[in-house]
DNA sequence: CCTATTTCAGAACATACGTTTTATGTTAAG
DNA sequence: CTTAACATAAAACGTATGTTCTGAAATAGG
């Protein structure tokens, strides 16, 4: 499908559906819009949306009140769910990612996962990273999970965190045990054994709030 | 706050507008409830309404359609991404809770989780359990962990599913292989050895088609 | 320039939908 | 039993909101 040209009006109707609709988590209506949009009669409005519906930006239910849904390309609804970055992969051996939020503001093509609103309240910004082979099995981790992390350089007792190992150039997804000079990092499997370390050796990159694996 | 004990009628409101919601994007109208919920008048659904307010399940936008907000335990506004309610525990040993759907008319206050669009779109009806106990660690899977579900009764080749093993009364999750009359149950975990019974002592409830851990 | 198409305007219309009013039945406390 | 609080009912009301009609201005194609 190609994209035409839209009259900036209109593309300033759709921003603001958008933007809307996941502020307020209903759709406006018809007059919201031509508040917004400083558009001087219902029936411009009117004629907009319909001219969006034919180009499959936007569904309508006829004579529902705030009946607009916004499609995506694939033609279906969005939600109003927040949605999180994956920066990258994360492997035993392999540098971490770029850990800062700042980058993600031109890198467009970033793959995302949706996330409860919950998740995205309780820690703030939050970034994914996708596991590359088996290497974190012994943390319950498998080749392919997704994990939501949330950004940080310290970390409690017993949480789970990347862990970059300076020496090994490693990075590891463990349980964090600070023990005085020392670091114990636990798997999450109880049947392996932990790994002790130097303080100094490892560096805290952040703290995994939630682990997501699909199948199917 | 004291979870009081509410009228059927109310719980079945509430169930309903989260349902609408996730289903069609807004909120649905008085109207709707009315229908839904087998309500005789728009009056009682608008008393149930300010019911609901007033314990702070809902929040109401006065002489706005479709203003229903409906809120999470935190008070704040949920998504409307689907939900797919938690309907039990499983473990090894226990019995699986009920693996329909009809029977979730009469039980009430379940737990909920959220999940992306696709993944509803891409198998539609879906539910969860809340998995108990370390037994399920082989196929990665730990204690606290959300499963969720497509029930079924046949497996391809290699899926992960919710296998109930007769002789022992054990529910467990294993991938799943066919080998003529015996049937081959694999732990994800590939240090962990598999399971081989004979086919008619394996029933198979549901695939397992996405995992999620929350820590936090 | 002329003509067709698109876009915009204002007003009126029709109904979807939140709200109110009045009245009755139902439950719980004293 | 009495009374107050809770819950249901039917109908009507008012406005929020989608839709239509008529016409004019802007834009594009030839």
């Amino acid at each position: 499908m190609v994209t035409k040209k839209m009259p900036p009006r209109r593309q300033r109707i759709l921003r603001f559906l958008q933007e809307f609709y996941s502020e307020n988590g209903i759709p406006p209506t018809v007059r919201d819009i031509q508040k917004a949009c400083e558009i001087s009669s219902t029936s411009v409005v009117d004629y907009n949306l319909e001219k969006l519906a034919q180009a499959g930006y936007i569904n309508r239910r006829p004579d529902v009140a705030r009946g607009i849904e916004i499609l995506d390309q694939e033609g279906e609804p969005i939600s109003n769910a927040p949605r999180v970055h994956i920066l990258g992969l994360i492997a035993a051996g392999s540098p971490i990612p770029v850990l800062s939020m700042e980058e993600s503001a031109f890198s467009q093509e970033f793959d995302t996962v949706e996330v409860s609103p919950e998740l995205q309240r309780q820690h703030g910004q939050l970034f994914a990273l996708k596991v590359n082979g088996t290497s974190m099995i012994d943390a319950l981790i498998d080749d392919g999970d997704v994990v939501i992390i949330k950004p940080t350089q310290v970390a409690d007792n017993g949480e789970m965190v990347v862990a970059w190992l300076k020496d090994k150039e490693e990075a590891t997804l463990k349980r964090f045990y600070p023990e005085g000079s020392q670091v114990r990092l636990q798997p999450a499997n109880s049947t392996m054994e932990p790994i002790y370390c130097p303080a100094e050796n490892v560096e805290v990159r952040g703290k995994v709030v939630y682990v997501i694996r699909n199948l199917g």
